[in-house]
DNA sequence: TCCGGTTATATAACTGGATATGGAAAATCA
DNA sequence: TGATTTTCCATATCCAGTTATATAACCGGA
């Protein structure tokens, strides 16, 4: 077998030129890590969509723009998410009276099930892991960034803000 | 006209269990608006494709799956982006000749010229500009993120360092 | 030499975003 | 009131990534 020598990661190496980019990766991979926290436990949503029920737990019903809004994405975006929500029957859309161009979503039963639940375990085990990940970050933004990949290189998200 | 009163922005309110996506939401934030700069030059590339070409100025004539390790993504991604640019007559995609499966991106002419050009212009002011957005920042990560997407709601990353 | 395993790339199907566009309801204004 | 503009949502299409799988080339051993 050959010798392959590691190739130098150039997102990192070009700092503040590739800073959205490297954002976005490193958004991409805790997402990816967070899914195998997640689908430890049953009957979950990838945690792409786990925003949307949790704006409507904190805000209360939400329509289509205000959850846009909310989690920071754009309408269509927010519409194919919630109809995707709603076919799984954790939301429910319905036409408001009185105005009738717009759609209210709101948790269902199950949906409201499910949130409980999630705060109460997955979402707890999140947010500690996240924390710990961050804690005692020092220098730039980059110097912290590479602290950040090189911990997940060190153990993956769910090893970290372990009991 | 109602009185529509903003949303809170729960990716945000959120904090550490909302991480990955809200560094997914910034980082595609900072490559839209790194489109409205590159794309003020004419025949450039989405910010996307950018890493690739800089790769291969930086390490020289890459195969796909070193190309791949430098940007941090999966093989059929880098496969797929790089076709694509071969397409556009920036890289040339030639097959190896000691081992005929692997193939090697190098930049053409064209590409050269693309990256030169760049590197003198438009890279150092998205350089500039995101390392002057990210300077001074104190506090938490969560409060570094914060203070970012305050910065770029009172102006565009194109307004910031200027010259 | 041929056969099985491994490696490198390509292709297919899917996902979660984006922009662009259109239709229906509401609001505004002459 | 009727016409026009605005608002809200849905649909279509695109884009850049993913996973899963297929194909082709290479390598080592019987």
């Amino acid at each position: 077998m050959e010798n392959h020598e590691p190739v130098e990661d150039v997102i990192a190496a070009l700092g503040y030129l590739c800073l959205g980019t490297r954002f976005k990766r490193l958004g991409e991979r805790l997402q990816a890590e967070t899914v195998s926290i997640v689908s430890a436990q049953s009957g979950s949503v990838p945690p792409s969509q786990l925003p949307f029920l949790a704006a409507i737990d904190r805000l209360g019903p939400l329509t289509v723009g205000e959850m846009a809004q909310a989690i920071g994405i754009t309408q269509p975006g927010a519409t194919k998410t919630l109809l995707h929500l709603a076919k799984l029957g954790l939301v429910d859309m319905s036409q408001s009276r009185e105005d009738r161009r717009v759609r209210v979503a709101t948790l269902t039963a199950t949906g409201q099930d499910l949130v409980a639940q999630s705060k109460a375990s997955v979402w707890k085990q999140v947010d500690a892991a996240a924390r710990e990940l961050c804690k005692g970050l020092s220098g730039t933004l980059l110097d912290q960034l590479d602290t950040i990949e090189q911990r997940l290189a060190e153990k993956p998200l769910r090893e970290w803000g372990k009991p």
